[in-house]
DNA sequence: GCCAACGTTGGC
DNA sequence: GCCAACGTTGGC
């Protein structure tokens, strides 16, 4: 089993929203880096939930991928907000992933203090001006940020 | 709202 | 294939 980082707008998808549905598509991935890590992807594997572009960035809790990649159909739906005009049944680029809720955090794990833990320092998450949305965990980072709760 | 950093696009 | 211009991300 794999551990990833995943970011979302908690304005379009938080750790809540996602503790109430149950479970979600993940789409709207744009890049091709975090899309390679999407299709990387196993069912099964956990990821943390980071919370980006909002007052309180930082880990919120942690999903499991209960689908694994699949053509993202946003990038077909001209009404959407992640429609992509070279996209086509046939070839779509982008992919989507199911996920399912696993823990919602009694309280944020902020970037600044994700940032002081020499454990997370190659993570790219907290490297200046990294904007992968999607990123590999290791097994070493990934206890050291559950020994934070 | 600002702006640093990075990815993508497109002319050549 | 280079690289300038542009768009986006995302913290602050």
């Amino acid at each position: 089993m794999a551990y990833w980082l995943m970011k979302s707008e908690p304005d379009e998808l938080s750790i809540k929203g996602l503790e109430k549905l149950g479970s979600a598509r993940w789409d709207g991935v744009r890049n091709y880096q975090a899309r390679n890590f999407l299709r990387a992807m196993a069912v099964g594997d956990e990821f943390f939930f980071y919370h980006s572009s909002c007052p309180e960035p930082g880990i919120a809790g942690i999903g499991r991928i209960s689908l694994a990649a699949y053509p993202d159909p946003t990038a077909l739906e001209p009404q959407s907000h992640y429609f992509d005009p070279k996209a086509t049944p046939e070839k779509n680029p982008w992919s989507a992933i199911d996920v399912a809720h696993v823990e919602t955090f009694a309280r944020v794990l902020k970037l600044d203090y994700l940032k002081q833990q020499t454990a997370l320092a190659e993570m790219p998450l907290v490297q200046k001006g990294s904007r992968l949305s999607v990123m590999p965990v290791t097994a070493e980072q990934w206890a050291a940020v559950l020994g934070l709760r």
